[in-house]
RNA sequence: CGGAGUGUGGCUCAGCUUGGUAGAGCGUUGCGUUCGGGACGCAAAAGUCGCAGGUUCAAAUCCUGUCACUCCGACCA
């Protein structure tokens, strides 16, 4: 490829609406053009870097007895009516209708589809297991996308399902499919990501496990210990926590003018937050009724687990008069109003607390749960905090970290089976519903990623495996015809040698074609000039700057095979 | 969906406060000089100032509405 022919235009400037490295340097290289909010075009260089990445899952998946397959894109209503979820996803499922006012969707996901295309061929116990996957695209209409190839509406993923027997054999083949996503991220170039545990959301199942790209624009925030092995999302990372111990006293109700918030309560009484109880007020999405958390003084309120725990939506409430509750004075004692109280995990064993008294300006002393309200159940739902304890090893050793979530891996179970009326016939002829795995890769988020973790300030630094060509090679003065003659004839034999080389041979100043390499990051670049070809040699270099040389002209070919082949070897280590 | 900000040639922006009918740099086209980290000179093309109303003799500028984008939050495999 001839770069000057090259579709797409790169520009000299930061793009003004990029905020994240990777977005602004894919809009700045011509790798993609926006289309409309969160849906791009991609130009050669992106397609190419996204077609490698396909291609290394392909073979990965296939590595595991995956079947490639392909769902449509546009599936009838009906087909998620059997699950629920037509009903139960929210705004981000695309609906319409088509030409005889039948209902349709854009497939966000295809767990119902891969239940409809296997549910006779899985009709006996022979089959199983198997996994069926495909690499396609799916449109979820975000609320907010953002920072480029990060967050879209439309976008490529692979998506696999796997249906098994028994949970055992999903659970191996589970940690089967967690070493291929190993493998694939680190052949894409991100050796980085980590697997966290997750919750599961709307789809369904216990056990999931995301996998993270650490960097500080991630949209997730981690808990890793770093004593032990323990990772987690935020989400789901169980709080634990260990309270001094503090002389019991008398409640007492005080005056707190004008203190509503934590801060202000306990700099007007002088008293340590952790003695405080704050309370956090909800509403159910279902009734609008109130649920309030009780939760320490510094912890905040984790609604994933909230959610979790009651089993149904909740929303930040709206105060109103007629709830009885006093907002900012908020208390468990004489509490008038009507509302599912729950206390965090926090408080337990802290027997004295400050607590709002439900009036207004006035606040109580000395809280003790068990003596003035009575025994509670203590319910994990706040955010585990920096430093904090790490489930796993005991340590106070968690530390906090954003990240992307680059993949994902699900234990279904029988969701989607049983809803969707998928059975086999085992061996004793009992009719039983199979389980289910589901396991999804972002592909354009990938390359985001990749491009995010590793670059410089002049463009990303594509590892060879997904680089959208293997060499860059300048011709520096191509109007001096035999630097020129030189160039062309290696740029044939490179090509001949099928080695992917994309050749700038335009009359323009060096410094503006190595601007247009950095932004291509290609791994291997090769210089002709006549600089060079005066002491008979060409320069070989790569991307990232490792590795600078000059090498002999009849040694050239040799040199840049051997450093590619070593580029591959290294990246593909595992 | 809430809060904040921004919309001016392909890109980055100035002009708006205090209305007088549009500018710069980059990029593009042509010619010439240059040539190892985004060169220079000359010439040229390119914008109904997001859109729609309104005020005014006159609107990029003031007012109203609307749309789009960015950021924060809500939401979210």
């Amino acid at each position: 490829m001839k770069l000057d022919k090259l579709v797409g235009e790169r520009f000299k400037e930061r793009p003004s609406d990029c905020v994240v490295d990777s977005h602004a340097l894919m809009v700045k290289g011509g790798y993609m053009k926006r289309v409309a909010n969160g849906i791009f075009s991609m130009n050669p260089p992106l397609k190419r870097v996204t077609k490698k990445i396909e291609n290394i899952i392909r073979y990965e998946m296939d590595r595991i007895d995956g079947q490639e397959v392909l769902f449509p894109v546009v599936l009838p209503a009906g087909l998620w009516e059997e699950s629920g979820r037509y009903e139960s996803v929210g705004s981000e499922l695309l609906r319409f209708r088509d030409r005889s006012d039948a209902p349709m969707l854009l497939g966000m996901t295809h767990e119902e589809a891969a239940v409809h295309l296997v549910k006779e061929f899985g009709n006996t116990h022979n089959r199983y297991p198997f996994m069926i996957y495909q690499i396609q695209t799916k449109f979820r209409d975000e609320a907010r996308p953002r920072a480029g190839l990060i967050r879209v509406r439309e976008f490529t993923m692979k998506d696999a399902y796997s249906f098994h027997l028994t949970q055992e054999d999903l659970e191996a083949y589970y940690e089967e499919c967690l070493e291929a996503y190993n493998r694939i991220f680190k052949r894409a170039g991100i050796p980085e990501t980590i697997t966290v545990a997750s919750d599961a959301g709307m789809m369904g199942g216990k056990v999931a496990h995301e996998f993270m790209l650490p960097t500080p624009i991630g949209e997730d925030y981690l808990a890793i210990c770093s004593h032990c092995d323990y990772t987690a999302n935020m989400e789901v990372a169980q709080t634990i926590v260990k309270n001094a111990s503090v002389p019991m006293e008398a409640l007492t109700k005080v005056h707190t003018p004008n203190a509503k918030t934590i801060e202000e309560v306990c700099t007007f009484l002088g008293s340590d937050v952790k003695q405080s109880c704050k309370a956090v007020v909800y509403q159910k999405n279902v009734d609008d009724s109130y649920v309030i958390v009780f939760t320490r003084g510094d912890m905040d309120v984790n609604e994933i687990k909230l959610k979790n725990y009651l089993g149904e939506e909740v929303y930040p409430a709206i105060i109103t008069e007629e709830s009885g509750i006093v907002a900012g004075f908020i208390g468990p004692v004489n509490f008038a109003g009507n509302a599912t109280l729950l206390f965090d995990i926090s408080l337990e064993g802290i027997d004295s607390l400050v607590i709002g008294a439900n009036e207004v300006d006035y606040h109580s002393t000395g809280f003790n749960v068990e003596r003035d309200y009575g025994e509670v159940t203590y319910v994990d739902l706040s955010k585990i905090l920096e430093n904090g304890i790490c489930p796993k090893c005991g340590q106070e050793t968690i530390q906090l970290s954003r990240g992307i979530e680059v993949g994902n891996i699900f234990q279904l179970g029988t969701k989607y089976t049983e809803s969707m009326n998928m059975t086999y016939t085992d061996e004793n002829g009992d009719v039983k519903y199979p389980i289910m795995g589901c396991y999804g890769i972002g592909v354009g988020r990938l390359a985001a990623s990749v491009a995010e973790a590793h670059h410089d300030d002049y463009g990303p630094i594509w590892p060879i495996t997904i680089a959208p060509w293997e060499v860059h090679l300048c011709c520096l003065r191509s109007d001096d015809a035999e630097t020129k003659d030189f160039a062309d004839n290696l740029y044939k034999a490179m090509k001949d040698e099928g080695i992917e080389v994309i050749y700038d041979d335009r009359q323009v100043r060096p410094g503006f074609m190595f601007s247009d390499a950095d932004l291509l990051g290609v791994p291997v670049r090769v210089v002709v000039s006549p600089r060079n070809l005066k002491e008979s040699v060409v320069e070989i270099s790569t991307r990232d700057k490792a590795i600078q040389m000059k090498v002999p002209t009849d040694r050239v070919m040799h040199e840049i095979k051997g450093l590619i082949e070593e580029l591959y070897k290294e990246a593909n280590r595992i």
